[in-house]
DNA sequence: TAAAAATACTCCATAGGTATTTTAT
DNA sequence: ATAAAATACCTATGGAGTATTTTTA
């Protein structure tokens, strides 16, 4: 699992389809069906039920778009964090999960 | 920047040296320093001094480990939950970061 | 039957390797 | 002088491409 996954995959529930999520993307619509393959063979899940059935994201592919939106959203503003400290300003921010 | 930089530098903090850090990541040396220099030159950072003075984490630095272990420690909790689902358990978690 | 997804390849970028040099203690 | 890090170069895995064949709506 690494960052471009989740953010190909984040694309492809928001677009409820691999060809349109191709497109934003701007990559070809086969890497990206193999990217999904992938991730579901590595995690060991279904993410997306897709054959002989409607298309339909699981509990699993749900779980795992909210915590890659997490994710990608931490690393933004990593960036954003690390720029300002470049840029000599201040500033705090917190960070922090919590579990049950 | 992805999962394996930020797991790999998030060693290098640990062992405070890219040698022991490569010994514990069972890599060869030279990749681990390519790989720092790179995470650098993408982030337009420095983030550990090492030339000319002491070996010394920057306040950048700190922040990518302080990122980078939350990062890491939301994915491992993400596959512990999908597998969870996998085995039938239910069980709940939130997530969520707080920003200021 | 048309559009979406899967399969089968091909190519190239880069992660990781070895050998070596440079730097710091 | 010795150990750590940087530099140079090589190889092989896998990310992304094109062409094509299933699917399903």
């Amino acid at each position: 699992m690494d960052f471009r996954q989740l953010y190909y995959y984040r694309e492809i529930i928001r677009e409820a389809s691999i060809s349109k999520a191709a497109e934003k993307l701007h990559i070809a619509q086969p890497p990206l069906s193999q990217l999904l393959k992938r991730l579901e063979d590595e995690l060991e899940t279904t993410l997306i039920h897709r054959y002989r059935q409607k298309w339909e994201v699981t509990e699993a592919g749900r779980l795992l778009y909210d915590y890659a939106s997490q994710i990608i959203g931490q690393s933004d503003q990593l960036k954003k964090r690390i720029h300002e400290l470049e840029m000599g300003q201040g500033g705090t921010i917190e960070i922090g999960v919590s579990s049950s």
